[in-house]
DNA sequence: TGTAATATGTGGCTATGCGACATATCAGGC
DNA sequence: GCCTGATATGTCGCATAGCCACATATTACA
């Protein structure tokens, strides 16, 4: 992944919920910092809108894999801090398990190696 | 991947190009063996419906990556077999770069070293 | 005769990412 | 004081693509 290309919007359906749920595992984190991490840690290369981003995590919250709670602080607008529930977590696993499985499929099946 | 886990239905948007373009590059191939060789490599963790697979072929003849005919052969049922054009070898390209980018960037962004 | 595999095709449903738009706070420059 | 940009959240409607269910036809085999 050299240069900044913006990736195919059908590739990155399914996978938005895995890094989501990555990215709260190590602690509680609020929507715009979520997305700003997916993209700084990508380079650039993967980058979702707020309109994809707000309601996954809504559905997400709904689903009982995460916990939210309004934080508001001086000096700070008000954000919404998601945290991991146990159920979240086995879902992670599940989705890790998941994501490990469908890339292998598909270098079994186009015998490209990954990068 | 161990088991035959059937996999998430919104992980396998936008990678089904990819794996009809490859499946096509060495040789012709008809809609129906391109759905059993999926399936097969992939130890059957992969599976494309018909009713995805028949459709998509169409679209990649009409985008020009494609070209399809009729092949009708005594004993046996018609097929149509389709192969790469010139424009779809250098799509394969920019799909593979894509796909190795697509899965560097989750492996970034979540940690996971890919199986 | 009946069942399974082969081979292709379609209508309608559903899920999800995105463009465009909207709102509000705060920092910094002019 | 005013403007711009970053921060922070949210919604409406559109487009895409995989799937369920169903349909059709031929071949193979018990």
């Amino acid at each position: 992944m050299r240069h900044i290309r913006r990736l195919d919007r059908e590739l990155k359906k399914g996978s938005a919920e895995l890094l989501v749920l990555s990215l709260v595992e190590p602690q509680p984190r609020h929507g715009y910092e979520i997305g700003k991490l997916i993209e700084r840690r990508s380079q650039g290369a993967l980058r979702f809108n707020a309109a994809s981003l707000y309601p996954l995590l809504y559905r997400l919250e709904k689903r009982g894999w995460l916990h939210g709670r309004w934080v508001e602080k001086a000096g700070q607008r008000r954000r919404r801090y998601y945290r991991l529930t146990p159920e979240g977590r086995r879902v992670l696993g599940r989705q890790r398990r998941g994501w490990a499985a469908f890339v292998e499929a598909v270098r079994l099946i186009t015998g490209l190696e990954h990068a």
